[in-house]
RNA sequence: GGGGUGGUAGCUCAGUUGGUUAGAGCGUCUGCCUGUCACGCAGAAGGUCGCGAGUUCGAGUCUCGUCCAUCCCGCCA
């Protein structure tokens, strides 16, 4: 038996035709005399109908089975057409039956609606049943059309992709990595490729001019909902190229991927918004733009006021904001013990609020603030009948990260009411740009990159790497896409003598250290290095939100839990005293 | 490393103030049924209440510990 259509690709107009089809049993309908079988492939489902001969046989078969069979293309009896379903005018009145499997009986229904509710660790362990569900399917399709448009574009643009290797050299300056003994070299290690930055840079130097990878990575954090340990990104690094160079070729591979996978025109260019605004108005460098409720500073209103908490707080160079939850102030106590606790738990001493109810503003501090303190707030925050204002007092990146935070939570609350949608394909993208080169680490007491350290300094700030360097901005550029960062990059150091300045004078980092790690880029770049720049972009993030999603998990096909373990193949697991003598391995394991 | 949520039948969940024999829907199994498409009807089986300790005359329920999943913080140059 040789099949010769897929499900749901038969209609009306092969009326009459022998056909045979191959598949899984989604599900059985038993009528005693006549049984119909949904018979499901990964491009669809089509009803097959046993009568007369074939019922005994059919009557065997149970769910997920796998079948082959032969038979007619039939009309339905006109009443008992389906109209939910392409193939559901027509059904295979079946002559043949080949069972290829019985299946046991699933441990979870394989259904869209029934398998999202199960519980992630069941799905993981039986990760293949998982896959068989019509949405995971469509995910995979989903993230190979993806990949596939964004190789076309590339190559199209005359980019072209060059692999790197995945065992690389210990960088310990970046995310952590994991550790590859070497058999040869006794005591010494690889380390997987956190990220192909650094053959990217040299392939520059090497006069490939365009390159891109789509490049696994590999980081031993913690894991997210949207990070595993090893993930997948879009890699690109061009030569002769600026800003604006970049932030064309990606709204172009954009605008393509959203027309190839879901024929949506993105309109382009996208919005930039320089990282300070993202600070003041969103309180993150990764703002869901989709809603309001922006921060606003009150620092000015309330400098001199008679509420210490917040007057103090400004003498000592911190800033107050606030923002309006509009329509939120029937919050309850257990969601505003909530956003408490969030708030604590950013470094927050608690969450002043004030609540518009019956016309009166209901609130622990309000009673400390002067008419024209509240004409102010009334003015600048909008309030009215049935709003909530959350207040932060703190430094102004505390202050950004609590609210920030906080306004996420507030916006959940209101889409939970029905007061506010967000809608999941409206596609808010923008660039976050002039980001600070440099961020000052209290723990370290020093200055470390805020990205990397082969960003480029902007050009007019140059001259203040020596005398302030927190002021000097990046050349650096993030692409997020409805509060996701989605990519990163930059256009890089090119000359030696800069990049050794940042390594040793800026980052304080030891000169034979930087010999030792970056000693072989920084001989590379004097034999001829172009001015270049580019970009990282996540391919597991964009995928997911192309599926409506927002775990990659749902996106990849076997991904790891939390605790960064495979459900299914059981990893990772102990290695004999054999393989660890050979790789020069002594494990300590701690007293549990 | 820290905080939140959850873990009760194969799955999803309910389980009141600590009190008799722990329930429902779906699934599974058996029987009936020639037009269903979440088929229907009748019946049945199915439980280490995640695990361990404690309090109590008595624990699914309270306490402590622990494991797992998930969300978040830290972390992710």
């Amino acid at each position: 038996m040789k099949r010769t259509h897929h499900c749901a690709q038969l209609t009306k107009s092969d009326l009459n035709a022998t056909v045979s089809l191959a598949g899984w049993v989604d599900s059985v309908r038993d009528h005693g005399g006549i049984i119909f079988i949904d018979l499901r492939d990964r491009e669809g489902v089509t009803q097959v109908k046993f009568d007369t001969n074939l019922r005994a046989e059919a009557a065997q078969l149970k769910s997920e089975s796998v079948i082959g069979i032969t038979g007619q293309v039939v009309l339905r009896p006109d009443a008992m057409m389906n109209k939910g379903l392409p193939s559901g005018e027509i059904e295979i009145d079946a002559t043949g039956l080949e069972v290829f499997n019985i299946s046991e009986t699933p441990p979870f229904p394989l259904t869209d609606a029934g398998g999202d509710k199960v519980n992630e660790d069941l799905r993981l362990t039986y990760r293949y049943l998982d896959l068989r569900r019509p949405k995971m399917q469509k995910n995979l399709r989903v993230r190979h059309r993806a990949a596939k448009s964004v190789r076309d574009y590339f190559d199209a643009q005359g980019f072209i992709e060059v692999e790197t290797p995945a065992l690389f050299k210990s960088t310990p300056e970046g995310a952590r990595e994991y550790l590859v003994p070497s058999r040869i070299h006794p005591g010494e290690f690889y380390a997987l490729s956190q990220s192909p930055q650094q053959f990217k840079q040299i392939l520059m130097v090497a006069g490939v001019e365009k390159y891109f990878q789509v490049a696994r990575c590999f980081r031993d954090e913690d894991l997210r909902a949207d990070r595993q340990m090893e993930f997948t990104q879009i890699d690109v690094e061009a030569s002769f190229i600026d800003r604006e160079g970049i932030y064309a070729l990606f709204e172009g591979m954009l605008k393509k991927v959203w027309k190839d996978v879901l024929n949506h025109d993105l309109p382009t260019p996208f919005p930039r918004l320089p990282y300070d605004d993202a600070m003041n108005r969103y309180g993150v460098d990764k703002p869901d733009t989709r809603f309001a409720l922006e921060l606003v500073d009150l620092s000015d209103t309330f400098k001199a006021s008679a509420f210490k908490v917040f007057a103090s707080t400004v003498a000592a160079g911190g800033c107050v904001k606030a923002f309006n939850a509009k329509g939120l102030a029937d919050i309850t106590q257990g969601e505003l013990g909530a956003l408490e606790d969030i708030a604590k738990s950013l470094g927050a001493k608690g969450l002043a609020f004030i609540k518009v109810e019956g016309g009166e503003w209901r609130s622990p501090i309000v009673k400390f603030f002067s008419e024209a303190e509240k004409a102010a707030l009334t003015a600048r925050l909008d309030i009215a009948e049935g709003d909530i204002v959350f207040f932060a007092a703190a430094t102004w990146d505390r202050a950004c990260a609590i609210l920030g935070r906080t306004r996420l939570e507030a916006a959940q609350l209101l889409v939970k009411r029905g007061k506010m949608t967000i809608r999941a394909d409206q596609w808010n993208f923008l660039w976050v740009v002039d980001f600070p080169l440099m961020s000052y680490d209290e723990e370290r007491k020093s200055y470390v990159a805020t990205h990397h350290p082969f960003t480029a300094p902007v050009a007019e700030d140059a001259a203040l790497l020596d005398s302030n360097p927190k002021a000097v901005r990046g050349q650096h550029y993030d692409a997020v896409l409805n509060g996701m960062e989605l990519g990163g990059g930059s256009i890089r150091i090119h000359q030696p003598a800069l990049q050794k300045k940042i390594f040793e004078e800026v980052l304080k980092i030891p000169a034979d250290v930087v010999e030792s790690r970056f000693g072989y880029m920084l001989k590379a770049f004097t034999f001829g290095a172009p001015p270049h720049g580019g970009m990282a972009f996540g391919l597991d993030r964009m995928v997911a939100l192309l599926c409506g999603t927002t775990s990659i998990r749902d996106v990849i096909a076997f991904p790891k839990t939390q605790k960064a373990q495979d459900l299914m193949a059981q990893s990772p697991t102990p290695v004999t005293a054999k393989q660890l003598k050979e790789l020069h391995i002594q494990t300590v394991i701690p007293p549990q």
